[in-house]
DNA sequence: TACATTTGTATGTATATACATTAAATTCAT
DNA sequence: ATGAATTTAATGTATATACATACAAATGTA
């Protein structure tokens, strides 16, 4: 595969910027895609993993959905229905907050961190195996993509 | 905003190629997101634009379906389905093809190519906008997301 | 030619994104 | 203290992704 021109059939770009974005999406679908082939046999999308690595970073303090949709990789996935179906699957409890009874307490459930902990090992070596880059490329990578974003 | 730690609140990740995923993503969210609202107004998905474009890059030679999805960004998207939505809008044509009636023949019409045209522009402007990179920084970056899928 | 296999497209279903709207609880202002 | 404004979560709807399956047309083979 290699260069995004060949991979998309697509001759040339308006400039190193256009390019970048089209690359970056191109990119994105290719993590994505291979992320997914691991998800699934746990039953387990990659929305609902990362909003489960979210509630195990709290250290068992409840959490908010606001709070869950902040720290989301995507802003404007619906937190509240992806708490429902963790809910359905025991891999969460939610329950009303004694302080602010609009605001829900959402909290991980062991059964949520037995699976994070099988899921967590594989994630982190699928992700190694995806990106081939060597380690400082892998920092210069993120440095760019860090800037890129302002 | 800046670092992916504190734009998604985590403290660390497991090594560089895991933080490059997940900054990955993130980026491409706030990417997706900015262009969202740019196709918006003209009632047009970015993956319907992308289709569009891959379209008038055929110069009016018809294409199939099955080739407009492999030249897709996202290679599991439904070429089908996203041909029917712009046929719908008059902005392609589909027709029998004359010499395997199992293929469909599409081809971007002049309402699309207006479109297009339009539109092209705005999104070129933007993603420069949206790319905080020197023209140096963007062209490595381009490498390295290159080199990344292998 | 007849039949199995392959190919191209469409469709079915579940999940997620995008964005608007609703409804209840809380906070603010008078 | 009362009503307006804001906040929090849930819900509604359209579109897209992910993947399985169906079906017709074409191809390969006995």
């Amino acid at each position: 595969m290699g260069k995004i021109e060949d991979a998309i059939q697509q001759k040339e770009f308006k400039d190193p910027y256009n390019k970048a974005v089209v690359n970056l999406l191109f990119t994105h679908s290719y993590l994505v895609t291979s992320q997914n082939s691991l998800f699934k046999p746990h039953d387990l999308s990659p929305e609902q993993y990362n909003v489960l690595r979210i509630l195990r970073g709290q250290n068992g303090v409840p959490t908010t959905v606001s709070s869950i949709q902040e720290r989301m990789l995507n802003k404007m996935s619906n937190a509240s229905r992806l708490v429902e179906k963790l809910k359905m699957k025991d891999l969460v409890k939610r329950e009303e907050c004694p302080t602010d009874r609009r605001q829900v307490d959402i909290v991980i459930t062991e059964k949520g961190l037995d699976l994070l902990e099988v899921l967590e090992k594989q994630v982190e070596s699928a992700n190694r195996e995806m990106v081939n880059l060597t380690l400082e490329e892998a920092n210069h990578l993120n440095e760019l993509l860090d800037k890129l974003r302002g």
